[in-house]
DNA sequence: AAATTAAGTTAGATAGTCCAAACAAAATGA
DNA sequence: TCATTTTGTTTGGACTATCTAACTTAATTT
């Protein structure tokens, strides 16, 4: 396989926006690309021009833009990257939902899909080992406030994680 | 106080080097800079004038080259964020030497401080409470490995935990 | 000190991303 | 259907980040 040149975060953005306009309404227009990505119009069409050569978009002047096999399967992997890293940031680092958006918006085009299953696996370990789970982020939250370690409840803690493990298993 | 206009990523990159540089070798020259970041001597010499315009550093033609105090005060910056995001990716996700690296430079230009902080919190907070630790981590890549969720030796597991506790509080 | 090599700069080219403004096509609706 | 509005395109310009090749300055070696 020769490998595929790597796509401009410009590039990666536009058919991540394609992909959801495409969801909401059937088919993506000029002026929601341009309207999602906060750019003009003018801006767009050359844009897909270059997408249509690098053979990621079906566009025809004046036409509707579609997604071909190879746009669509590069944008979903650029979605659930943004998806999983919004979880992360949200769910477990507790930035606030809006913080969350931009950064994971920004992140997603820095990391690749070794590290982004590694991540899922994480998020999922977090959330289902009985070591861990919502109550130790919720603590994690906790010790933040609190500035420094308090680790004068932990006996408790950990009776707490025994007896919810036993009580999970029956 | 005026908002900084953000910098590019090109810029970061700049700095960053620089710094790294300046440290191994008391000075940096253009030749080292174009060498750390993959592109030609011609590259270096324009974009070290815009640093210069942007008082980042302090360049004279065929002179060396040093950051200001507002330069330096944002490659550490940066360069903070790269170890950070790179001791998650190795320690936490166990990402190999090299992919860790790779992926904390392009994440290092997509996380502000808010969020950097967030995590060398998280990170902590991993390593020092009674919960987690090395040893969740390690059973976290044995879950990794094995596919799924094996959650047959908790209770061993949790007991550890506890009186690995006790032990550090006596 | 002169010759050679290494390092730095300049100039011109290209590609990508964007804008604003003028223009063209398509859709709407009276 | 014709006029109006909306949408899309073109054009020309700007700026960034790069390259290569030719050239200049500085450093090193003999």
């Amino acid at each position: 396989m020769p490998k595929e040149p790597q796509l401009s975060e410009t590039v990666e953005n536009f058919l991540e926006v394609i992909l959801e306009v495409e969801h909401r309404n059937k088919v993506a227009r000029a002026k929601d690309i341009a309207e999602k990505l906060g750019i003009q119009r003018g801006s767009v069409t050359g844009a897909l021009k270059n997408l249509e050569e690098k053979k990621l978009i079906n566009y025809e002047p004046y036409s509707f833009i579609t997604l071909t096999a190879k746009g669509a399967q590069i944008a979903k992997a650029i979605t659930r990257r943004h998806t999983v890293l919004k979880d992360f940031l949200s769910r477990v680092l507790q930035l606030d939902e809006e913080t969350a958006e931009a950064t994971a918006c920004r992140m997603e085009h820095a990391i690749d899909e070794p590290g982004i299953n590694r991540l899922v696996s994480f998020l999922e370990y977090i959330f289902e080992c009985p070591r861990t789970g919502n109550d130790w982020i919720q603590s994690f939250i906790e010790n933040c406030r609190s500035g420094k370690g308090n680790w004068d409840k932990c006996d408790h803690c950990l009776d707490d994680c025994k007896s919810r493990h036993r009580k999970s298993k029956s």
